[in-house]
DNA sequence: CTGGATGCAAACTCTTTGCATGCAT
DNA sequence: ATGCATGCAAAGAGTTTGCATCCAG
């Protein structure tokens, strides 16, 4: 884990590089992003600032996850129904979701999305990534 | 495509098995459904029904699309942001989706998902089904 | 100083729920 | 006749927008 000034580094370089304002509304976000290192509600997300940065509004903090999304820093996972999750791991990982209560893990599915590419491309369209979810009942579930 | 005639009595017998009824509302979606053999949200699916069953109202709409996936008879494909899309295609299928506009195609994927599974099980989920999309930039969103 | 960032409240979209009425069985 | 299905209205969840104030540059 970096340690707290090396992860306000990266975000003041980060924003500094494209001309945005170096806040501690974002720069507390961005590490409770780093630290949790797993996915979070943007509600949960605002609770985990509030024990160091309080009042910080829920509308903030989704203006700032989008603005990390842009960033590269985090990705948004939609999950149907509930509450969008943000992922603070940016690389190719694929998710397994329970239907029943919306939980979500990473799994290293290792698909291969080639011909999904390609046939994306023949549509007309320019692929950025390709999100696979396994979709199912976890453990408790079932139970 | 079949005739209104054997669409209705698929329909029928579906429903009569699991000792449903048999509604006009019902018997309007399905066909409506089937016809189009494509994406719809709940609100195009009801203003299709609206002009052969006026006054139908959404949440009926949103009550039988549900009942028609314990049916098998659509999929529901939540999509980032918009509203959630209704598949009559049920057989394992992909899609490609923009991120700007939130369209949605169909793609022959091919994709291998028999690691993912794995993965699902070992994470203790019961998998049920592997969504993949391929989300980018459409022809018309990159112009 | 100056304009982007924030907090608050309110709007918005999509979906579900409650309840009285209606109709399939 | 019975009770599931419907239509309407309203609630609910999650996210976004408007706007006055604040503070980073």
């Amino acid at each position: 884990m970096p340690t707290t000034e090396t992860l306000d580094r990266e975000l003041t370089e980060h924003l500094r590089r494209r001309g945005q304002r170096v806040t501690p509304q974002r720069l507390v976000l961005h590490r409770v992003l780093r630290e949790r290192d797993r996915h979070v509600t943007a509600e949960e997300a605002m609770r985990a600032l509030d024990r160091e940065l309080p009042n910080v509004s829920l509308p903030t903090v989704y203006a700032n996850l989008e603005l990390f999304e842009e960033l590269g820093i985090v990705r948004r996972v939609a999950m149907e129904g509930g509450p969008a999750l943000f992922d603070s791991r940016t690389e190719q990982h694929d998710h397994v979701a329970c239907r029943r209560c919306g939980r979500v893990e990473d799994i290293e599915a290792s698909v291969d999305d080639v011909r999904a590419l390609r046939a994306a491309r023949a549509a007309g369209y320019e692929p950025e990534r390709t999100d696979v979810v396994v979709v199912g009942l976890c453990s408790d579930c079932r139970a």
